[in-house]
DNA sequence: ATCGGTCAGTTCATTCACTGAACTAGACGA
DNA sequence: TCGTCTAGTTCAGTGAATGAACTGACCGAT
């Protein structure tokens, strides 16, 4: 987003936030990366951005410490981790007025198979389970796009452990 | 932000979310309707936004039933309020590392006066507390603006319960 | 009736960022 | 040495944001 470095109401975590994470693309992103993409080619293909665009927004994750650029992959960091709960807020907000069948996504604890509420809780054990360990399957309002050649896709598209990395 | 309208991964409710609420400033009229502004003008001082991009962004938001505009006010709808969420998580992301001081603001259950931790619950009375039973108060990381006369400004950095119209 | 002020928008020239396609550069393998 | 893959960069064209000025409706007081 970048807002008016001069922003207004400098008093409002909000805006700061949005400042790191409220630009185009950005949270598109940072979805893939729980969703296990790591490198520069599947994040261009799987979110169809331009790769300048990409360029930059990684670039600047790096330096807000959002991902770790190692080794020619890029990972979430802690501090990008606990975006998640962003995500999953917005997540929620979209399915329930934006998609009639239910869920495109559901949510599950991995070590005891409980769905989480909204909120990121189990169902079974009550914790609040962190993004780790997570799982995500498609839900009743997944709508599974016709003949997808894409192997990352594929891939996104089945049950899956967050931030595990892709095959 | 319109994603390109022919969005690649249309089964991710966050795409579908950002398409709302992800294009610049939209969050920022959000978060200004909850404090209890209700008026274009005021959007406008206090944001410091181009008016045009103010009357497209109410425009859309009213068009997406997140915002409902009756006798020259605008007001959350249920499906606005219920992004509440989204800025408390953002909120509470901001705070966490862009607020050295502690939070710029804190939240309160207006009822028994118990203190909301991150995910919304009262520390009182244990339960999730809606939008418009919640106070928010300047908290350890609010740095006042030095001398700032805007009127509207000074409402909005004293207690105040949510979605309570100014003055 | 008209004058001044406020409020809610519109208009418009400029600037800026995104887009999409083509290009470059380095690593790897045959 | 050649082809290929990956990760970027470059660049012209386009569309949206910016900021300032302008319009017009609606007051209340003279």
């Amino acid at each position: 987003m970048a807002l008016p470095s001069t922003y207004a109401d400098r008093n409002c975590s909000l805006a700061r936030a949005l400042e790191i994470v409220g630009e185009r693309w950005t949270l598109l992103i940072v979805r893939d990366a729980f969703l296990g993409i790591r490198r520069f080619g599947d994040f261009a293909t799987q979110l169809g951005i331009p790769r300048a665009v990409l360029t930059n927004r990684l670039k600047f994750l790096v330096q807000e410490d959002v991902l770790a650029h190692t080794d020619g992959e890029y990972r979430l960091t802690p501090k990008g981790v606990q975006l998640w709960p962003i995500l999953r807020a917005m997540m929620t907000w979209g399915d329930e007025h934006y998609s009639p069948n239910g869920e495109k996504r559901t949510f599950w604890h991995a070590a005891d198979n409980g769905r989480l509420d909204p909120e990121g809780r189990c169902a079974t054990c009550g914790g609040l389970v962190p993004a780790g360990d997570t799982r995500v399957d498609p839900g009743p309002g997944f709508e599974p796009g016709n003949a997808n050649p894409d192997p990352v896709s594929a891939l996104l598209n089945t049950p899956r452990r967050l931030m595990e990395p892709l095959a």
